[in-house]
DNA sequence: AATGGACTCAACCGCCGCGGC
DNA sequence: GGCCGCGGCGGTTGAGTCCAT
């Protein structure tokens, strides 16, 4: 069985696309609008693969691509959502207006990768958590068999997903003993509006952290990922209309992640052994 | 000026998820 | 539920260019 190629190579060009290539497909694209990519070089005349050409639509031909170095500003964000993010080029794309995921995976390749390798040199008994983020295992040279192992031994966010609302336990209140700390003794939630998020949790009057959530659904987005040292997953607070990203916080296992408005605050979900954490 | 290694980046490949049937 | 087509994604390739010698 097996599936067919998405297109017959025969008779197709390859390689670089000629100026007349690019105005027939940008003409076509412009008369008839994106999709239908299998079908689209037989209507427009073109002796190119459909997906040949939605690559050469979506990473050079586009109207409102970005062309130019990429400038300090993006070159920071870049580093900063790769740090969260890893490998998921489309998603830093898309955080980036005008630039594509080809463009700016190419640009972690060829200069950032290297860039930050200088200025983060391995060390063998200082493993740091983001910097092994940044490859997947096999290109940093691991066999199959160790890339899997490696894999589940440390933090690698899988598959972010965007979300609006998230719950965000406070270590303090984490670290009481459960047993000894019936739901009702946990805080009242509180939510934060126009957040400001630092490493440390709001405090009440008395000075004492609180649990907290928060919405922020205009202000920025949360991405949740998995930690595998730990199984649970992991929401990163605070990426702002600025581009900061500013804090990883674990997400209690079971807890409801709020992707919707359907928003549920499990107490009971909050009373985790602050020893889970990461 | 010639050459060869390093670098860049457009393009390709293979896989995956999703939706329709 | 399984198959299949399609779109999308990330990893890789290789032609072209740059640069040091």
């Amino acid at each position: 069985m097996g599936r067919s190629p998405c297109c017959s190579k025969e008779g197709l060009n390859r390689g670089a696309w000629t100026a007349l290539e690019d105005k027939i497909l940008t003409a076509y694209i412009k008369a008839h609008g994106e999709g239908q990519w299998r079908n689209l070089p037989k209507r427009a005349g073109l002796k190119r693969c459909g997906k040949s050409c939605r690559l050469r639509w979506l990473n050079y031909l586009r109207p409102d691509i970005k062309r130019g170095n990429i400038s300090h500003d993006e070159e920071e964000l870049i580093i900063r959502l790769h740090k969260l993010l890893g490998n998921r080029w489309s998603l830093i794309a898309g955080r980036l207006p005008g630039r594509t995921d080809n463009e700016i995976k190419n640009y972690w390749n060829t200069t950032l990768g290297k860039k930050i390798a200088k200025s983060q040199p391995s060390s063998a008994s200082q493993e740091n958590k983001s910097s092994l983020a940044e490859q997947p295992a096999k290109t940093r040279g691991l066999s199959d068999s160790a890339a899997a192992a490696d894999h589940r031994s440390k933090l690698i966010r899988t598959r972010a997903s965007r979300c609006t609302r998230v719950v965000i336990p406070n270590p303090v209140t984490l670290s009481l003993p459960i047993e000894n700390t019936p739901a009702t003794a946990v805080p009242p939630l509180r939510r934060v509006d126009h957040l400001h998020f630092t490493n440390q949790p709001p405090k009440n009057s008395d000075g004492d952290e609180e649990a907290y959530y928060s919405e922020v659904p205009d202000q920025g987005h949360y991405y949740k990922g998995t930690d595998h040292d730990h199984e649970v997953e992991t929401v990163t607070t605070g990426i702002f209309g600025n581009g900061d990203i500013l804090n990883d916080w674990p997400v209690v296992p079971g807890i409801n992640f709020l992707e919707d408005d359907d928003a549920i605050l499990d107490l009971d979900s909050l009373l985790l052994d602050s020893d889970e954490w990461p």
